[in-house]
DNA sequence: AAAAAAT
């Protein structure tokens, strides 16, 4: 369609420009029936505001449970006038580029922007308008910390009308208020490929159950292992199970390994086993300090690269045939496990299950995909439940455990996993995360939960305000450690630890864990344990990695044309803007493609990663927010629009496709000045993979699309 | 640069 062909129907005129207009509220010349740009209008002929409904505007049907998913939406952009929308609509970078309209075309009637995308555009004076509040966060209903019944809820409601309605919504929000006039497109015609809801579907059916009468009592009376107390004090809480641990737990060790650089690829595999030293340490002050003395003589150099921990690397062929009821869980959660799909437990879930059970510190490092949440969640879940046992869960109990993630969205998948685990043994879980109303989760906290899921801020407000008491903590778990010791993260970190008290055990994993939690480490945990997977080699990975070397000038179309494909893709971008940009340009090549940035109201950002998990787009644009933790079932090519500074980033990013054994592949675009940069960081992600150069065209980029009758992809 | 609290 022509860009400057205004689409039939009365919803364009809308966005002529309406200079000097005041806002539509103050338009005097409007009349009843005729709605300014923006407003719903009401939908009573009787009301002044009435608006006639739109042609061939989508039908809206009637909400379902699941619907309101997305009315917070729909508010925002309909009778929010003050401006929900953000990116959706003006506020998309370049969205008219290339479009001869002036850009201060919408007049005054135009959404404000929200306090959290102010930085991300020029600066515009907006003249008289109200000063907008919290409006672009989701209205009244914080449906994503709904910890409950939210699920279920959402997966049983009609599949079918959702869809039509999420497309037919989408098309609003991304075409219809498009000034240059593409309102006409849709992409919920485009077929689904996969329905899978992803990760957490084996949960739907799950019921919690409270008959916890079939495991093991203990009798201690103490809730928790008391951390600075001897190690017999300790080992009380260990049950039936604590044969095996002697074996797998190996104490912290201090590292002794220069801080050169991290052990290169052909070092791999044991490189720690030979300097491993098992002394039993309890009051490890010399180790401590050399922490930080490494640490800090880390930190001086230009390129960061932290040490790896020194860590019991678990061979798999030993573990693997301990089964979960072996390692110490109980017969409800195994079963629970087994629902999920997790019959028989991964090396690393093998490795750190006991030793959580025992009441240790544990740092542990496995390689993306490869079940992190498990570990740490089915442990955590026995512990808390063992520290319950024959109490009332009272209401307004205190939470006992707490996980921490970095951002929103592993903390609302994390929860799911846990939330599963916790219910069937009948404990409950609740999420405190920001972004979202905080009535629904202090109303969690009220009943009382005993475990916490979220990310540090809110749970620091809450805390703050009394809403949110920690002192009863016992656990806390820190998701992708290595990341929330980093500037920003630290700090918040430390202020959240230093409320819970001190004897409470602590739990980090990560992919990437290294010497970076020193930090975190020295402070807070006493004499952990440390592990990582065995074996944890390019070449046992199921990843493929291509580095495909570009002129600038091609990289939006072969873009396009890498994602222009049947699987899922994940393009990762550096900046927010950035995603956005992109995501418009797939569009306007007909691609559906969606954002996901912290710039979105956090129901776009749940929606938005829905709509890839359900398959209803293939194409998620991502900032970093995306790039650790996230489970996408089916996602096969994740793109690298702009490579990443760091190899960590490196790392996770790609960790997103190739999961659980999967099959996926990597491709980052970079020029010819990068490429230096690009093998340094290679070098140090220790991934190996071919620098090709690409142009517009070329097969290589077909093959990688998976365009080609070559790829078995495909 | 992004992320993480709200106001």
């Amino acid at each position: 369609m022509p860009k400057n062909k205004k689409p039939a129907g009365g919803r364009a005129q809308n966005f002529e420009p309406r200079y000097g207009k005041k806002t539509s509220y103050q338009d005097a010349k409007r009349r009843p029936g005729q709605s300014s740009a923006g407003t719903a209008g009401s939908k009573s002929p009787n009301h002044r505001g009435y608006r006639a409904p739109e042609e061939g505007a989508p039908q809206k049907g009637r909400w379902t449970a699941s619907d309101r998913a997305g009315r917070d939406e729909a508010r925002g952009i309909r009778s929010q006038a003050r401006g929900d929308r953000r990116f959706d609509r003006d506020e998309r970078p370049r969205r008219d580029a290339g479009d001869d309209r002036p850009r201060r075309s919408y007049g005054d009637d135009r959404p404000q922007r929200s306090f959290g995308d102010r930085d991300s555009r020029p600066r515009r004076d907006f003249g008289d308008r109200p000063a907008r509040s919290f409006d672009d966060r989701p209205r009244r209903d914080d449906r994503p910390a709904r910890s409950f019944d939210d699920r279920s809820r959402r997966n049983n409601s009609g599949d079918f009308d959702r869809d039509r309605r999420q497309g037919a919504d989408s098309g609003r929000e991304r075409s219809d208020f498009r000034p240059n006039g593409r309102g006409d497109r849709t992409f919920g015609d485009r077929p689904r490929r996969d329905d899978r809801g992803g990760f957490d579907r084996p949960q739907r059916d799950d019921r919690p159950r409270f008959d916890r009468d079939d495991r093991p009592r203990f009798d201690r009376d103490d809730r928790r292992p008391v951390r600075n107390s001897s190690d017999s004090d300790r080992r009380t809480l260990r049950g039936a199970d604590s044969g095996r641990s002697g074996q797998d737990v190996r104490s912290y060790d201090r590292p002794r390994r220069d801080f050169d650089d991290r052990p290169r690829r052909d070092d791999r595999g044991g490189f720690d086993r030979p300097r491993r030293d098992d002394r039993p340490r309890r009051n490890d002050g010399p180790s401590r300090s050399n922490w930080n003395a490494e640490t800090n003589a880390q930190e001086q150099r230009v390129d960061v690269v932290h040490e790896r921990l020194q860590a019991e690397a678990v061979d798999a062929a030993t573990v693997e045939q301990a089964s979960f009821a072996d390692l110490g869980l109980g017969q409800n959660l195994v079963r629970t496990l087994a629902d999920m799909g997790a019959a028989s437990p991964f090396p690393i879930q093998a490795a750190t299950v006991g030793p959580i059970l025992e009441g240790r510190d544990v740092l542990a490092r496995g390689r993306t995909g490869s079940g992190k949440t498990i570990a740490f969640g089915a442990p955590l879940v026995e512990s808390i439940l063992r520290a319950q046992a024959g109490k009332r869960r009272e209401f307004g109990r205190s939470p006992k455990a707490l996980i921490l993630a970095p951002t929103r969205e592993l903390a609302l998948q994390i929860d799911r996993t846990v939330q599963t685990l916790a219910r069937s043994v009948g404990l409950f879980t609740t999420q405190i995360y920001g972004g979202v109303p905080q009535a629904r989760q202090v109303g969690a906290l009220k009943k009382g939960v005993d475990i916490i899921v979220g990310t540090p801020g809110r749970i620091e407000d809450l805390q703050a305000q009394g809403k949110l008491d920690l002192s009863e903590i016992q656990i806390v778990v820190l998701d992708e450690a290595d990341h929330m010791s980093e500037l920003g993260f630290l700090e918040p970190m430390q202020r959240l630890l230093r409320l819970v008290q001190d004897g409470a055990q602590k739990l980090l994993f990560s992919a990437t864990l290294d010497r970076e939690v020193a930090a975190l480490v020295d402070e807070f945990l006493v004499d952990p344990a440390v592990y990582e997977v065995a074996s944890e080699t390019q070449e046992s990975s199921t990843i493929d990695h291509r580095v495909l070397v570009i002129d600038h000038r091609d990289k939006a179309e072969i873009l396009a044309s890498l994602v222009d494909r049947d699987g899922k893709t994940l393009v990762f971008a550096r900046t927010r803007a950035y995603t956005e940009m992109l995501a418009e340009q797939f569009e306007d090549a007909g691609i559906a493609a969606v954002a996901l940035h912290g710039d979105l109201n956090q129901a776009k950002r749940t929606r938005n990663l829905q709509r890839l998990t359900d398959g209803k787009v293939r194409v998620l644009v991502a900032t970093d927010v995306a790039a650790r933790g996230i489970h996408v079932d089916d996602i096969d090519l994740v793109v690298q629009a702009d490579a990443p500074d760091e190899y960590k980033t490196y790392t996770h990013r790609a960790g997103r496709t190739g999961r659980a054994g999967r099959s996926g592949t990597v491709v980052t675009l970079i020029t010819r000045q990068r490429r230096r940069k690009m093998t340094e960081m290679l070098d140090r992600a220790e991934i190996d993979a071919p620098f090709e150069e690409a142009r517009i065209g070329d097969d290589v980029i077909e093959e990688i699309a998976g365009r080609q009758a070559s790829n078995v992809d495909r």
